[in-house]
DNA sequence: CGCGTTTACGTCGTTCGTAACGATA
DNA sequence: TATCGTTACGAACGACGTAAACGCG
């Protein structure tokens, strides 16, 4: 059994078991892998895969268990090499983050700039996704942090530290009759006028109905996008009255639009970062964190790493204050 | 990096980083591990050992940190070699088991007999120690099974299987005036009399001192041994009055002494099979354990295995009776 | 001077890539 | 016939073992 075997393995099975494909993913040869894998398989005397003539076309139950062991043991190997990579002082690498477009659009960009200026050399990569993608880029190991908000049961295996809150706000054009209005915006005066906000995810949307619900009001949502900007345009458009995250309000936007602050009609949302429990954290990435929120120290981070469980992890913020960005726009550049 | 260089690294931190009891260990030549490590230190621009002249003197931080990551990947290869071994139908391989004096003695050895026959070609070993030395033996995983009574503290990360009770019993030669009491024994009247007892080992002293502490009495320890056999012969001496496993009881101790039973005078204790948590269970291991304990049966002893916590395995338990041996000798061969 | 490690070197085995072949749809 | 995997073969690399040199106590 060599090292090689199993990354071959790997390939294998993340190529949906073509050996061909496996072999360019690799950069080598394609009878190479073969050779490899069969010596593997003779080796433990068991057929990792079944066979038609030639062909792959399924993984047998031994494979996928020896597959699993295989992968624990490459993350390990990854585990090792930055670590070392890391306390030989390379400031080189790879950060690769899954996100939300909220964050990738109006959180990320600041930091990442930064982040570029300290270490140039590292290797960026942004995944943008739905919750529901990031939590699999995050479990099949192809991303160092997920940045999202909500729907934290999506990611039971990660560490997630919060990050920051912050609230949603309510968007007209200039000339709508809310923009002129006096006093407390609510709920039912928002359930008077078509909405258009986000889509709902999966988990996300009993956070938004549920604060109608709760008062017996239905809202009547006439258009749902994945991004502020589309919804600022329908809002512009005169389609219906926006909700949008206070993070996603800029300083161009005071010319087209009026935010009104919506902190008192749904309940404040927090951004958190997160990464797998049992991968090293090269010092790069404990930097990253602390530029994604000031206030997450290295030393922070790294002690809430070490917690076993989610519940700890809550248990070290709860006497801490996370900070709140955005709201309607004034603090949030 | 290589499983090789991960494992003469290992041996090298397990001979006392001598290079060359690690080369003698694995059956290789010195320089070819001298070499590996130097390749793998080199890849990782890390030194793993400090170094005074030629020798290693100590592990630096990161090496110790690339060892524990490489004993997880070893652990890995050798499940999916097992694993494999298993599938691939093979009954061979090698059990080792840790326990005490008195399982090894009195319990082991039918089990053992029978296991041999099943499995001729299972290659056996037995470690004998005291708790804390089966601890060790089976946290660095020099054994696959830790067979042992009480102190169930001392083995956190193990899945610990409860196997039968049991209960003391107190020895008396033949001619001692106990022999020919009348009615129940009870602890007074055993506070009177010279003890001679096993060795207290760190935490299982509370369960026999404890007994005589709650009614307030002291016990009158004069010997303690590891072992009922010498035990039983210092009670033949004449030096005090027994208290040992009912299990230590044999057919041939029936010449020499009389046993009265001490089950209602002390805690009944429980023997217990443990075996680490992310170790494959071969086929011949599960068997193993259904020999040593007839009602864990595969299926149950398997359905316990991928427990998470040791809280919902003896949950698992709760509601199954564990059987008692031993007594006073009745019943026990 | 013994013990342990490194260096040097020759041999052997293994891996890898190219090319040709085979099977399957 | 196109796609994918296996076989065959030659070249190159790497690992291993022996022998000798080096450093240290």
């Amino acid at each position: 059994m060599t090292l090689q075997q199993l990354r071959y393995l790997l390939a294998i099975a993340d190529s949906g078991l073509n050996i061909t494909a496996a072999s360019e993913r690799l950069y080598t040869s394609q009878p190479g892998i073969s050779k490899q894998l069969k010596l593997l398989e003779q080796e433990l005397k068991v057929q990792l895969f079944t066979r038609k003539g030639k062909s792959l076309v399924d993984i047998t139950p031994a494979g996928s268990d020896v597959i699993a062991r295989a992968r624990k043991i490459m993350l390990e190997v990854q585990n090792i090499r930055s670590l070392a990579s890391d306390l030989s002082g390379e400031e080189e690498g790879t950060l690769s983050i899954a996100t939300t477009h909220t964050q990738a659009r109006y959180v990320l960009p600041e930091i990442i700039k930064n982040f570029r200026d300290r270490y140039p050399k590292v290797n960026l990569e942004l995944h943008q996704g739905t919750s529901e993608q990031i939590a699999e880029l995050v479990t099949n190991n192809v991303v160092d942090f997920a940045i999202a908000t909500g729907s934290r049961n999506l990611f039971p295996e990660l560490v997630l530290l919060p990050g920051f809150h912050w609230d949603r706000i309510v968007l007209v054009p200039k000339n709508h009759e809310l923009a002129r209005m006096d006093g407390q915006l609510n709920l039912p005066m928002l359930a008077n006028y078509p909405l258009v906000t986000y889509v709902f995810s999966l988990t996300g949307e009993s956070s938004f109905k549920n604060a109608f619900a709760v008062q017996g009001l239905e809202p009547d949502v006439v258009f749902t996008a994945r991004d502020a900007d589309i919804i600022k345009t329908y809002v512009l458009m005169g389609i219906g009255v926006g909700i949008v995250a206070g993070l996603a309000y800029e300083q161009g936007d005071k010319e087209n639009f009026v935010a009104l602050s919506a902190e008192d009609l749904f309940p404040r949302c927090t951004t958190w970062i997160g990464f797998r429990r049992d991968s090293v954290l090269r010092g790069y990435m404990v930097d990253f964190i602390s530029l994604f929120a000031s206030y997450l120290t290295p030393e922070l981070t790294r002690e809430a790493a070490v917690l076993g469980s989610q519940g700890e992890i809550d248990a070290l913020f709860s006497d801490i204050t996370v900070p709140t960005r955005g709201g309607c726009g004034q603090e949030d550049v």
